[in-house]
RNA sequence: GGGCGGCUAGCUCAGUUGGUUAGAGCGCUGUGUUCACACCGCAGAGGUCACUGGUUCGAGUCCAGUGUCGCCCACCA
């Protein structure tokens, strides 16, 4: 092949293509059991099937697939496996939303079944587009194995955990107060609800007090910032010892001014005064309604004709509002938890899943929506004179993070797990360290976490996910209770002699009841559809409506995906697996339980750590979302600086700290300029390019006129830094393989190898030290930054430089190729795992030309650089004299080149120069001579202490060196000067703080000798190289 | 309210256990294209390391506090 015809712009198209579907025929990513050689497993955190992939997932995959390669290079047998997540609430919500916008149909007419075919559909087309982006991306999955968390085989295994968990008496049935989504009709999780200030009123009413004593009050007034709540009032709370309630506030108040600062301490005695005011004013009220509380009174709650009483509990803080407060079970959760200390109050739901009011309520505000309610309810009390006051103030309003409409709190039936014993067992894997948190203080948050035990309410009220297998029954009196008894023996003995297994594993009965009444309620769980659910579904018994937590299925995947509860060759071979990589945001939703489970099936920790990546955030440190319009799409950065640049930057930007900053731009499809987006220009559906003023689309078009326009790619300049560099690499490569023609295979004996062999080599060494090092810690911009140092400054700049010459020396040639292709090879395996899409082109290209290569002993390469073995330090590589050598080297040649750039001397023009130095160092130059000439154009004509400055010299000091450079013919004495007076003041200054150290008796007296003869040697360094400039300067003037 | 993290060049970020005159990329300035690469080469300018105090012979680095931005958790009827 003729390398002169290869383009000088890399094509990452081309080659991306080309090379990801050579790996995949070839099978290099599938992982084989049987293969001996010690594993290394990733499992993927699944992608929601919601969406296509955001730069988020390019960031955690990117570095999967570093770790990956890296390690399937090394000789491990590596599996990647690879999945997608039916991610429950977020996926139904998408694709309801969807249906009623294009449809105008809700869930309800299409029915469950109908609903999630939808789904299903959805999710088929979305797994294939994440498939194609991973694959785009140059993710090397083990594509064969590819699962997702509600097929058949991680459906078994979420079956049979929560079987196994049912059985085991950890999972029960309790009440909960929910976040009721009223349009999704579905109960979302606390991480689900967004909060958000607005405003809005605190009503005060009064309720009246029935038989109140003479001097005691005949109204109790209560504030609230839901008025229709009150119709489900159970109580009115007063606290039970309010004068105290005072002194604790007081005293606490009092703790913080002893450490506030002078500014705070006016607030907090303002604070004081304010408290005590109040204290005066209500106090001998409150204990009067404490006492009543005590006697048992009750109140008339209004609208309704019920009576509550007025109770007394702590929860009723004598500071606030009216120092009352009024109790609603069933839509609050703090009263929640007050309905939990007095069961006797009870608690009344008001609402119905759509968010009207239920029978509940007196019958004039059925079926009105909570507003609509709230009005009606305002306008009522106040009309009974009830009403005392409206105070305007600003309120939390929580809406779903999913369909954006308001929460409502709603006591719902819910399954839970309970999780003291297992969230121990997942705390101690963290703090024994079978299980490494990776940074450390992740651990923290974990550890926090899971201590607080709290049991996993695992039901949603969906229809997309795994229905949790249980049926139940209903039951209202003994004699029905003693029925359902009879039936679950007689159903365990069907079971045994029809199924021929025991009760205990196939099926399990459970059952609660009223111990008045004998009401109540009996379960089955089955372990699988076996011929107990007919008789079962006979008998009466209905399968639950609700589905698992998605969370639940999640946290199995480290052991479902490869086969559990079958005892299969994967499960034997790959488990627990190696590394977990995700972000920090779910630590605890999804790491925290993942441990749980694993201990709880396995009998072993799923993975031996974990590593918690940075977030990507947009140049306003907000987080990138579709719908604020500044989500990056990896395909368009693909598309524009190719997948390998996409990844490259990634690495280069994955530090320790928690988030990576990335302005945000537009690709103007017309010029291809970027432009920066701004919180105004990301919501526009069309915006005009600041450089062609051409318009062009965003994702926000919807009118025909702005979705003909050609679509503006976001993408991100900060990848640039990845195109230059393989495009860099690229060219290196294309001067290598130029040079390369003729080449033969064979040894290079040590003394065949040049000065600048021996430093690239010993350079190497140190270089690919430093990358295996820092990729086994996870410092992935470390071994980046490495690595792009290196190929560029050492290999390009120098190393390329240096050996140009010999490819023209025929005697030199072949002895240079050899070390060449040697080199080029090493630094692409080395940059593999980063950029494997240039580097297999690159290597392919390099079989062609050298398929035997190698300086000690040529080997055959590897037919692909993806399955090559990681290249080793080789100690004996390494050699210090070289690089100090190189080291004189470069600051002689940057010396003489500042001189040419700071005089504006042509490269036409060849200087001469001469360097006062140390024999030492003029040994070491003396040999560099050919390079200097080659280099900067420039012949030194003496080396040495005794070598003489030119009559018309410009010169650089360095430590231990004075460069004169002959510029007779060229001198701008003006420039010279301005620049020697400068570097004088500069050394001046610097001898000035030296001195000044080492007259301070206390830093001679206690640092260590070394670093004060340090010192002491910087300062006779400093004052030679100034004795030198103001030679030089009185010279030139 | 509790916890965590950031604050270093115009921008985005490095900076190991305290010890040379604090670095990189982009951007900027000057300069250069027959001879791998203008997605390039060569050179240059640019920093009160957020602030205050402390420890130390010595602090970007350690300690305390302040400010500020962000994240997580718990929450004000």
């Amino acid at each position: 092949m003729d390398f002169k015809s290869l383009p000088s712009q890399y094509d990452h198209a081309a080659a991306q293509q080309k090379w990801y579907q050579f790996w995949e025929e070839r099978d290099y990513f599938h992982a084989d059991p049987a293969d001996p050689r010690e594993p290394f497993v990733i499992v993927i955190p699944p992608p929601n099937v919601t969406g296509a992939l955001h730069l988020g997932h390019a960031l955690n995959n990117t570095l999967q697939d570093i770790l990956i390669r890296w390690k399937r290079m090394s000789g491990f047998n590596t599996l990647w496996m690879p999945g997608t997540d039916h991610a429950g609430i977020a996926t139904q919500a998408v694709v309801e939303r969807r249906l009623l916008e294009e449809e105008k149909l809700s869930r309800h007419d299409l029915g469950r079944d109908g609903l999630v075919a939808r789904i299903w559909k959805w999710k088929d087309q979305y797994e294939t587009r994440i498939l194609a982006q991973l694959k785009q991306l140059g993710c090397s999955c083990d594509w064969q194995r590819l699962r997702f968390t509600l097929d058949d085989q991680c459906a078994r295994a979420v079956r049979e955990t929560f079987f196994r968990l049912f059985q085991d008496g950890k999972i029960y049935r309790g009440k909960r107060l929910v976040n009721w989504d009223t349009f999704l009709q579905t109960a979302v999780s606390d991480d689900e609800v967004i909060r958000e200030t607005v405003k809005g009123h605190f009503w005060h009413f009064k309720y009246p007090v029935i038989d109140a004593r003479p001097g005691e009050p005949e109204f109790v007034t209560i504030a609230t910032t839901r008025p229709e709540t009150m119709l489900g009032d159970t109580a009115v709370a007063v606290h039970p010892d309010p004068a105290a309630a005072f002194d604790e506030l007081s005293s606490k108040l009092r703790e913080e001014m002893l450490t506030a600062s002078e500014k705070e301490r006016a607030a907090l005695n303002e604070e004081a005064d304010s408290l005590l005011a109040r204290r005066a004013a209500v106090l001998p009220m409150l204990e009067k309604l404490r006492d009543m509380a005590q006697r048992g009174v009750k109140l008339e709650l209004p609208l309704t004709g019920r009576t509550i009483p007025l109770i007394a509990d702590e929860w009723a803080k004598p500071e606030l509002g009216s120092g009352c407060v009024k109790i609603t079970p069933a839509h609050d959760a703090n009263d929640y938890e007050v309905w939990q200390r007095h069961s006797e109050i009870g608690a009344i739901n008001i609402l119905n899943p759509d968010g009207t009011l239920n029978d509940s309520a007196p019958e004039k505000y059925r079926g009105l929506k909570m507003l609509k309610a709230r009005d009606a309810v305002v306008a009522d009390l106040e009309a009974a004179g009830l009403l005392v006051e409206i105070e305007n103030r600003e309120i939390d309003l929580a809406h779903s993070d999913r369909s954006k409409m308001p929460i409502e709190p709603y006591l719902a039936d819910q399954w839970f797990v309970k999780m003291d014993e297992l969230a121990q067992s997942a705390m101690d894997a963290v703090t024994d360290g079978r299980v490494k948190i990776t940074p450390e203080r992740y651990a923290k948050t974990y550890l926090d976490w899971l201590g607080e035990k709290r049991d996993w309410p695992v039901g949603r009220q969906l229809w997309w996910g795994h229905r949790i297998p249980v049926w139940s029954k209903n039951f209202s009196n003994a004699a029905e209770k003693a029925n359902v008894e009879e039936e679950a023996v007689q159903l365990a003995a069907a079971e045994i002699k029809d199924a021929g297994a025991t009760l205990e594993s196939n099926s399990c009965f459970y059952h609660y009841w009223d111990p008045e009444t004998f009401a109540g309620t009996a379960f089955w769980c089955l372990q699988n559809d076996h011929a107990n659910l007919a008789a079962i579904e006979k008998s009466g018994y209905k399968q639950e409506q609700d589905v698992l937590d998605t969370w639940f299925s999640s946290a199995l995947w480290p052991h479902s995906t490869l086969g559990w509860p079958e005892p299969t060759p994967e499960l034997k071979r790959f488990y627990p697996t190696s590394v977990l990589v995700t972000s920090r945001d779910i630590i605890t939703l999804w790491v925290a339980r993942m441990v749980l489970t694993g201990l709880y099936n396995m009998g072993e920790v799923p993975f031996r750590e974990v590593y918690i990546h940075p977030k990507i955030l947009d140049s306003y440190g907000e987080t990138m979302s579709k719908s604020k319009g500044n989500g990056v799409d990896p395909l368009d950065v693909i598309e524009k600086f190719g997948a390998d640049a996409l990844r490259f930057g990634i690495a280069y930007l994955t530090t320790e700290t928690q988030d990576v900053r990335l302005p945000v731009e537009f690709e103007c499809p017309h010029c291809g300029a970027l432009m920066n987006q701004t919180k105004q220009n990301r919501q526009l559906p069309r915006v005009k390019c600041d450089k062609c003023g051409e318009a062009f689309r965003t994702q926000w078009a919807e009118k025909p006129e702005d979705k003909a326009l050609p679509r503006g790619a976001v993408v991100s300049e900060r990848f640039e830094l990845g195109r230059n560099f393989c495009n860099k690499l690229w060219n290196a490569a294309r001067f290598s393989l130029i040079n390369l023609e003729g080449y033969e295979p064979g040894p290079v004996a040590a003394n065949d190898l040049t000065i600048e062999d021996r430093w690239l080599l010993s350079r190497l060494t140190t270089v690919t030290d430093q990358v295996t090092v820092a990729q086994g810690e996870y410092r992935f911009a470390d071994a980046a930054r490495g690595l792009y140092d290196f190929a560029w400054n050492e290999f390009c700049s120098f190393y390329l430089e240096m050996t140009k010459a010999r490819f023209s020396v025929p005697e030199q040639r072949l002895a240079a190729q050899r070390v060449l292709a040697h080199a080029l090879d090493a630094l692409l395996r080395l940059l593999h795992p980063i950029v494997p899409f240039v580097t297999e082109e690159i290597w392919q290209l390099l079989a062609q030309v050298a398929p035997v290569r190698g300086i000690a002993k040529p080997q055959a390469a590897e037919e692909s650089v993806c399955i090559a073995a990681w290249p080793e330090a080789n100690r004996a590589d390494q050699d210090a004299m070289i690089e100090e050598q190189f080291a004189v080297f470069q600051a002689v040649l940057g010396a003489v080149r500042e001189v040419r750039s700071r005089q504006n001397i042509s490269m036409k023009d060849e200087l001469n120069f001469t360097v006062r130095c140390s024999d030492q160092a003029a040994k070491l130059l003396r040999p560099m001579q050919p390079y200097f000439t080659q280099m900067a154009r420039a012949t030194g004509t003496a080396f040495g202490p005794d070598a003489a400055a030119p009559d018309l010299s410009a010169s650089m000091t360095l430590p231990g060196m004075e460069v004169h450079v002959d510029v007779s013919r060229f001198i701008d004495v003006k420039a010279e000067v301005a620049r020697l007076s400068k570097e004088r003041d500069q050394l001046a200054q610097f001898a000035k703080l030296i001195d000044g150290k080492l007259a301070n008796k206390g830093f001679v007296d206690n640092a260590p000798a070394e670093v004060v003869q340090q010192q002491r040697d910087k300062l006779a360094e400093a004052r030679g190289q100034l004795a030198s400039v103001e030679a030089a300067l009185g010279k030139i003037s």
